[in-house]
DNA sequence: AGAGTTCGTATAGTCTCTGAACTTATGGTC
DNA sequence: GACCATAAGTTCAGAGACTATACGAACTCT
């Protein structure tokens, strides 16, 4: 830990702040985040170097005393892309910082059946269309990330056991090359959850689940306000809990996982749909103790009853239920929720590091 | 944040590294934690003044140059104290800093058909005696925690759910005043998570999940090196996974749990708990993704040959296992796992803040 | 118009770290 | 044994970031 850390996580506390509860003047700033409004004015002047806050026009409201200038955070000007691979169709969203999906794109694509290359090219292609409206708009793109089905190591970039696709782990940085932008590569089902902390079911939460049906069924779990990856980055697997022994076999080596149970796309009747759940749920609910369990991707479908069911059990069948009852959620985001995690990501970087923009350099060439 | 934050964390990093690493001199010191000499030396000083370390003799050991001054953390005159209630016994330890049990005492009682008063009085006597010894070798005891079998709120200090003991929250108020400490109160199993992380089977691990079985099976979820709580208090009840939906029923409210199906002392025979816990690893694996699996209890008696095959199943039928092996380890620490822990939740907080220590005034009176 | 309020900035002071110079203690060499 | 090389620990000036206090600016209320 150095001095410049403090700077950083005040920074980000600030812009966080604006992002969150609004535009507000310094003064309210101070107060919010706890600093004196001196450190406040240099914070702000810092953000507005950068191009991330700009000043409003003064508070008129009638309050007594000199009003505040307001200090906007420059939301729409600056996004990151989301892109998704899956087995079926291909697609890219552009999302600005006040979580705003702007432009996106989607095409239905045989993927399974394509050479790792065409599948590349297709993936350029709708990024390069969301790029390019997000140009004409003047956003400015600053980074993104790619959602695919399967294990990711994040740190190699690798994608390590996807079914029915096949994407070396090269392909993605010519991927970058050609978009000019630095992606990270990351589990579908984690970005959903992190979409889920930042703009859907979980924004009000500090500990979640999320468990997503689509193309296999994949879980996110958030502790803290974190996504939470394990060692190797394969956590959360919800898929493969056990929720019938007997039950079929599952492409994991096992029998009777919840994904084997109820479908990969959750298709299986409602009935044999909620009995898993339910028993899956019950192992969530008591291993991670959350919140509230969000139901995304074709779960998000689920009747008000099926729902009422879900948490009836998570009540009467859970040893902590009866104290502190866990919740059952339906996502808001639909199937674009991972998309929107891929920007989440980036963006997420950026409000925790503000310093990774550079400054403006807004120094007036002296007259010599 | 403010200033003091990053001194205390410093001192917490000092003070870590001559635990784990030992006794250095301040050079040595200050390249091992990235810091410069000069902000060392000030480092060391304030530690001194606090008690936490003692200059050692001068390095002797034909090197050329001035030699250092040893700096040793004075971890055998400080420590801290655990205690556990069980159905049938109450116990007590007093572990130092260097992690080593200094002195303990256990006793058997039936608990479970006594007044919550008599129970109290149990454990102070133990505590009281351990506190004694310590005394008269001159170990000073900075505080403590309490290992109960069931659910706690750690923020209240209550005694949610525990099967067959009753625990009425106002008790541990009294323990604290009667034996002049303050006393936090944890589920054993999460303590016991936490004793393998320092002192056990998980030293060397960033992330595991422990799994004890005696008096109910339990278990302790360790992240980064940090225990997972959950939101209200009730995380990582390995022990409710379902394994078996027909199975028999169990105290929670469902059937087939894993503690229903091996026994609360893991006392089946040895094939139905390696079939059981076989599962409930794979379930762990997949939602963790933790680098090893701790076994202790009884657990910790199972065989290499059960070992071996709970691993292979941790290969084959996990969707990361074929990149990344969970391992499965047995628990060296025994039956006082638990009571370990609970001492080191509390030094751990004097190691994470060591300014929680106040210096002692050393400031020699003035003659006027 | 003057009093009272609140905002934003400026200034001085504090805390903690860094970097470079300096003192101290030792081993090696002639 | 004198002298040099080397490394440890301290001292001191300085930088970065924050706080506290004071002050001018801008507004409302009477």
């Amino acid at each position: 830990m150095e001095h410049g850390d403090m700077r950083r996580h005040h920074l980000s506390l600030v812009l966080e702040a604006l992002l969150a509860d609004g535009a507000s003047s310094r003064a309210a700033l101070a107060q919010r985040v706890g600093l004196t409004k001196a450190t406040m004015s240099t914070l702000v002047a810092d953000l507005l170097g950068r191009g991330l806050v700009t000043e409003g026009s003064a508070r008129r409201d009638g309050q007594v005393g000199r009003p505040g200038v307001i200090v906007e955070p420059r939301g729409t000007s600056l996004g990151a892309l989301g892109l998704e691979i899956r087995v079926d169709e291909v697609a890219a969203c552009l999302v600005d910082l006040t979580g705003e999906v702007r432009f996106s794109s989607r095409r239905r694509v045989d993927n399974e059946r394509s050479r790792p290359t065409t599948v590349a090219n297709r993936l350029v292609a709708v990024a390069e269309e969301v790029l390019g409206e997000a140009a004409g708009a003047d956003v400015r793109c600053v980074g993104g990330a790619v959602a695919v089905p399967g294990l990711v190591d994040p740190d190699t970039r690798a994608l390590v056991a996807a079914p029915n696709l096949s994407w070396p782990e090269v392909l993605l940085s010519r991927v970058d090359d050609r978009l000019g932008l630095s992606l990270a590569i990351e589990n579908e089902a984690n970005l959903a959850a992190l979409a889920e902390l930042r703009h859907g079911a979980g924004t009000d939460l500090r500990s979640f689940v999320s468990v997503t049906a689509g193309g296999g069924v994949g879980g996110g779990v958030v502790l803290e306000r974190t996504l939470v990856r394990g060692h190797h980055g394969f956590a959360a697997e919800i898929g493969h809990l056990v929720v019938d022994p007997g039950g079929p076999a599952c492409s994991c080596g096992a029998s009777g996982c919840l994904e084997a149970v109820i479908g990969r796309d959750g298709d299986a009747p409602a009935e044999v749909v909620v009995d898993a759940l339910a028993s899956a749920l019950r192992s969530i609910a008591h291993v991670f103790d959350p919140q509230a369990v969000v139901l995304g991707g074709t779960l998000a479908g689920l009747g008000d009853g099926d729902v009422a069911d879900l948490e009836a059990v998570l009540v009467e069948r859970t040893l902590g239920g009866r104290w502190h009852p866990t919740q059952v959620r339906r996502s808001p985001l639909g199937r674009d929720a991972a998309l929107i995690g891929g920007a989440t990501l980036t963006l997420d970087r950026l409000i925790t590091d503000p310093t990774i923009l550079p400054p403006l350099d807004s120094t007036k060439e002296p007259m010599s």
